[in-house]
DNA sequence: TTGTTTATGAAAATCACTTTCACTGACTGG
DNA sequence: CCAGTCAGTGAAAGTGATTTTCATAAACAA
C-alpha cells in the first residue's frame, strides 16, 4: 500500500515538473505512517521530533501537494483545525466524531450514498463529493 | 414567523437578565430579513449600509446570542466563513452546495436520518447532531 | 560542474474571528 | 422622574491557524 502511494506521488511530482526532495519524502513517510486524521500541526510535530530542520511551512505545503496528488484529502470537523486523511482508491467513507474525547470512527454506508444521489438528482444537482459527519458520544464517553 | 422569532429573542434576553438594545433589535431585523445562510461579514455589510455606527463586533456577538437563543445555528461549509442559518421549530435539514456558484439548497430526508441513527448505534455512538452536505453542480451551472 | 529553476525555512502577513477597554446607554431603586 | 449600576458597544488590539514572502539552498538539466 505504501509503495503504491509513493509511486503515485513520485509520478505526480514528475508529471507536474516538480522536484523530488528529501523533505517531501520524509513528510510522505510520516504521513503514511500516521493516524488517518492528522492536523497539519500534529504531523509537523511528529516530523520535527526526528527532523528538527523541517519547517511548518514545508509540511503545510507538502500536505497540500498530497491532496493535489490524490493521496490525501482535507477535512474539517469544525474545531478550527484542518486535517488530512488518507485516500484509498475508490474508497469513500464518512465519520462519527465524539464530541467529548474527539475520537473519530469511519464508516461506509452504500444505502445512504444512494439516497444522497437521489436527493441531489431530485434537485437537479450533479454531485461531485459529499461530507457527512455524525457528532455524539462514543461508547466510552457515554458511561 | 418574524413575530415569533422576535418574541423568542426578547424572552431569551429577559430570562437571561440581558438588555434589550437598539443594536440587537436592528441586527435581528436584518437577520430575519436575510437569506437563510449569511456569513457574519455579509450580515455586517448589510447592516452597516443602513446603520454605519454598528460595529462588526456587535454583529458577531449578537449572532452568537441568536444561536444561544435558538433562532439561529452556526454552519461551516469549509470555505473558512462561519455562516448562520435560521432555525425553525423542530426542523432539521441538510444542504446541497453548488461548487461553482455557491448556491445553497436545503433538503430533508427522514430515511437518511434514520439510517444515520442506525449506523451510529451500530458503533455504540449516541448521536447529538449531524452534518451532511452534498457538493456538486446546481442545475444552472451544469449547462 | 554549472546554470536555471524550484524548494525550503524563518519570519512577516493574512484572515476570520475574539477579546479588551474606555465610554454608552439600559434598567432599577428611590 | 433621576441617579447609580452594570451590561452593551465600537474601535482597536490580540489570537490561532494558516498562507505568503524572500533570501538562501538544493534539484536536475545541459
Amino acid at each position: 500500500m505504501k509503495r503504491v502511494k509513493k509511486k503515485l506521488f513520485s509520478d505526480f511530482i514528475a508529471q507536474k515538473g516538480l522536484k523530488s526532495t528529501r523533505q517531501r519524502d520524509t513528510i510522505l513517510e510520516f504521513f503514511l505512517a500516521s493516524d488517518r486524521h492528522m492536523s497539519i500541526e500534529e504531523l509537523y510535530l511528529k516530523v520535527r521530533a526526528k527532523h528538527p530542520n523541517i519547517g511548518y511551512a514545508t509540511v503545510y505545503r507538502t500536505l497540500k501537494l498530497f491532496a493535489e496528488a490524490g493521496l490525501a484529502r482535507e477535512i474539517q470537523f469544525g474545531d478550527g483545525q484542518t486535517r488530512y486523511e488518507h485516500v484509498n482508491e475508490g474508497e469513500h467513507h464518512d465519520h462519527l466524531v465524539c464530541t467529548r474525547c474527539g475520537t473519530i470512527v469511519e464508516f461506509e454506508n452504500p444505502v445512504i450514498e444512494k439516497l444522497q444521489d437521489e436527493v441531489a438528482l431530485s434537485h437537479g444537482f450533479l454531485i461531485e463529493t459529499h461530507k457527512m459527519e455524525l457528532y455524539g458520544l462514543c461508547p466510552k464517553c457515554r458511561k
